[in-house]
DNA sequence: TCGTGTCAAGATCTT
DNA sequence: AAGATCTTGACACGA
């Protein structure tokens, strides 16, 4: 069984719950009013998610990207005594009720300029802030373990083994409650589906294959011997993939608007027996869902698509 | 209403 | 050492 998802912006609804201010706009305001408008933001970002959550469910998608951009500023001193946990208990069982009542899967990707391999302290401390807050969100949601939050290694600093090296010490230091979230997903420049996989091994976290960026950088390893061992990061949890189309031959690695469907089959003929959850990154989002799925129907191939 | 400058971050490459 | 680039949607504001 595969379900598709899609990341952060529903193209049918319009309504996102990613709305946000600047810096600049709230320091124009006094203390009240920038709590007024950072309040006002994240209110109409509940109200955005339950409309895409609902048209999510209408139209059988299970696997959704909550933005990063939920909760405005959260991360930033100038909310920092804002305890917006508390202030928006209803907003969050509210929310959190639903997707634990339609069985779907919320995950989150913090930005990335959050590096869990920097050597720079300072980095490292605004990278583990913005790691809790991505998974106090998903905690205040109630969500279980399925519910992760997807990360890269990050850079390379001139030495591959020492950066790599550097990710695991700085993830065993970090938190429970981040650590039971966190897990790390292959990139398109530095660190290969090899390279992840090991360093998965190695922490005992769940590795998210990007398909797509395998495709981008690779040793000439086949995807199909490598899908067991990944599968097995996971333990009980359900593994998600990340998969996309190439733009263009020119332009292989950013993502193009759609899937294409015949790129999606050959990948997914190798998937048989296994519970998947497949992340589709391109432009057209959920319209792209939409149309993969009825082109996967259309071509009559026996993939139980969900 | 529309077009556009601005924003927010860190790594990496360029100068 | 400083600056540009990557990436990216949407805010904020002036026309």
């Amino acid at each position: 069984m595969i379900r598709l998802g899609y990341a952060c912006i529903s193209m049918a609804t319009k309504n996102n719950p990613n709305k946000k201010t600047t810096l600049g706009q709230l320091q124009k305001l006094d203390r009240a009013g920038q709590r007024k408008k950072l309040r006002s933001i994240l209110q109409s970002n509940f109200f955005n998610l339950m409309e895409v959550l609902e048209y999510n469910r209408q139209h059988d998608i299970f696997l959704y990207r909550l933005p990063s951009e939920f909760v405005p500023f959260a991360t930033h001193p100038i909310a920092q005594d804002w305890d917006w946990e508390r202030e928006f208990r209803w907003d969050f069982d509210k929310a959190g009720d639903y997707i634990r009542t339609h069985k779907m899967r919320i995950t989150s990707h913090p930005g990335h300029y959050s590096i869990l391999n920097t050597p720079h302290p300072e980095v490292l401390e605004a990278t583990i802030k913005d790691f809790d807050y991505h998974a106090r969100v998903l905690d205040q949601l109630g969500l279980d373990a399925d519910s992760v939050m997807v990360t890269h290694v990050g850079g390379v600093y001139g030495d591959k083994r020492a950066s790599l090296e550097r990710f695991a010490e700085n993830y065993r230091k970090l938190p429970a409650a981040i650590k039971n979230r966190l897990v790390v997903e292959n990139d398109d420049t530095s660190f290969t589906m090899r390279d992840v996989l090991e360093l998965c091994e190695s922490i005992q976290a769940p590795m998210v294959l990007d398909i797509h960026h395998h495709n981008c950088i690779n040793d000439g390893e086949a995807i199909e011997e490598y899908l067991p061992r990944i599968f097995r990061t996971w333990g009980d949890r359900t593994p998600k993939i990340h998969f996309s189309s190439p733009k263009s031959d020119r332009d292989f690695r950013s993502h193009a608007d759609d899937i294409d469907v015949e790129d999606f089959l050959r990948f997914a003929r190798l998937l048989t027996g296994n519970r998947i959850d497949i992340m589709l990154e391109c432009k057209n989002k959920d319209f792209a869902l939409l149309k993969l799925r009825s082109e996967v129907l259309e071509s009559g191939e026996t993939i139980s698509l969900g």
